[in-house]
DNA sequence: CGGCTTCTTGATCTCGATCAATCAGCGTGG
DNA sequence: CCACGCTGATTGATCGAGATCAAGAAGCCG
């Protein structure tokens, strides 16, 4: 039976490529990650797949109403937040099979705009159907809790390196974060591909763009990384985790 | 039935003031806020009191393993992360009826330490509890991803505080974000006093302890605050507000 | 009282912001 | 196919907010 419900939404959606979980190459990582296929099955049906962002377009504006939280199939967003009259603010790149929208939850509205850095496709995971079924499944309730305790941890990572560190520390750590996401999701830890402007790099770090261009020319420099236009190759993986620690 | 285990688990806790939800008075800002009376006596059930924790005294240490989350019941505590060779960084004050320890749950430690700045007693709350009970009660788990989403929300708002404000605006927004936690736990929003040093705001905030003091002093003057030691009267809470935002 | 820690105040220095060009990509239309 | 214009990136010169260094002052507790 469960067999047969499968194949039915199977075909149902055939014409998405692999538009569901359990085909999914990165359900080791997204939420779903410790269910069983029965209850993946169950999860799945409660996800709406979402045509692709174009780079630039919103996945949700900054105070539209909160009803579902979205898991990154491919591609990559970043947070904005506008607060007053000052300017933007960046507050996270996501990545695939990074949640979005959890911040969401509390005052029901979102409290920054979620935009497309590239050509993106999303799940969308309609919040209220998250939580009813996360009722029966405890290790769906475990993963929902741990994403959010994860982003809070790394929030703190953050916030030391926001008050803390220099620029080029920051710089540094930056490079690294982005090089261990990739390495958790399979691709290159050493060799990729920025998908965000220097501007947008800067604004989240705390750093104007052109002390991001200067460090970066700096770095090439010291041979730690090689960087042309958006691509990036890391030459030195060790220095430049020493130089993202804070000194003495 | 219900009144009579009431009774029961009343009279077994007699010697402890108030050591149950249903006469706390912050029951209408803590963790059960939303829970009918027999819910919430089984929420009760779950809670562990623990002896008064004095100044300087760790609710626990970094890196030990997660087990419980606390809710703050009088006093107020300062969470601490050291990293590596790095200073200490403050990335949190907990006050009464907020949820200290949600940061652990992913990697089932605590991300910091936490320490009382004056005598202080919480509530521990085994997760794992927690976590069960709230699979029949579905507004105890809104409840937690509430607490969880404010605070990601809130960490945001830090984010945004250390990497675009000036000095001024962020001991402004630090006075109006104390102001308004008192104000809506019943006390003044006017006058308070500050358990944490100016080390630990400087620290928090990103700025040096002199900064701190040079500012404060400027306030004073500019008829904003009267501080004297850790004494805060709120004389401008208007002013105060237009210099927390950023500037055009 | 003395010996702490915490806080304040003053003088100087530095990192990164800001201002100002210039340059490189890159899509668009002639 | 190339000239044009626009946006994004780099590089250089200057400036300023806040860190750091260095004393004092003021609590605080034995």
């Amino acid at each position: 039976m469960t067999v047969n419900t499968a194949n039915v939404l199977g075909k149902r959606r055939s014409l998405l490529h692999e538009a569901r979980c359990q085909n999914c190459s990165l359900s080791s990582l997204c939420l779903p990650l410790a269910l069983e296929l029965e209850d993946m099955e169950q999860f799945d049906a409660i996800i709406r797949r979402r045509s692709p962002l174009k780079k630039g377009e919103p996945l949700f504006r900054q105070g539209s109403t909160f009803d579902s939280v979205f898991a990154v199939r491919s591609g990559s967003l970043k947070q904005v937040t506008t607060e007053g009259s000052g300017e933007d603010q960046v507050t996270n790149f996501y990545l695939p099979s990074e949640l979005v929208g959890l911040d969401g939850i509390d005052e029901e509205s979102y409290p920054g705009s979620v935009i497309a850095l590239e050509t993106t496709t999303v799940c969308e995971i309609p919040f209220d159907r998250l939580d009813t079924l996360s009722e029966h499944l405890p290790e769906l309730r475990t993963q929902l809790y741990r994403s959010m305790s994860k982003e809070l941890r790394d929030d703190r990572k953050m916030m030391r390196l926001l008050s803390r560190k220099t620029a080029d520390q920051r710089l540094a750590s930056f490079f690294l974060n982005l090089s261990e996401r990739f390495r958790r999701r399979g691709y290159s830890p050493y060799s990729f591909r920025l998908s965000m402007s220097r501007a947008d790099i800067g604004n989240y770090l705390g750093l104007a763009v052109e002390t991001v261009s200067r460090i970066l020319g700096r770095f090439q420099q010291q041979k730690l990384v090689d960087v042309s236009g958006r691509e990036v190759n890391i030459l030195d993986l060790e220095a430049l985790a020493a130089q993202a620690q804070d000194p003495l």
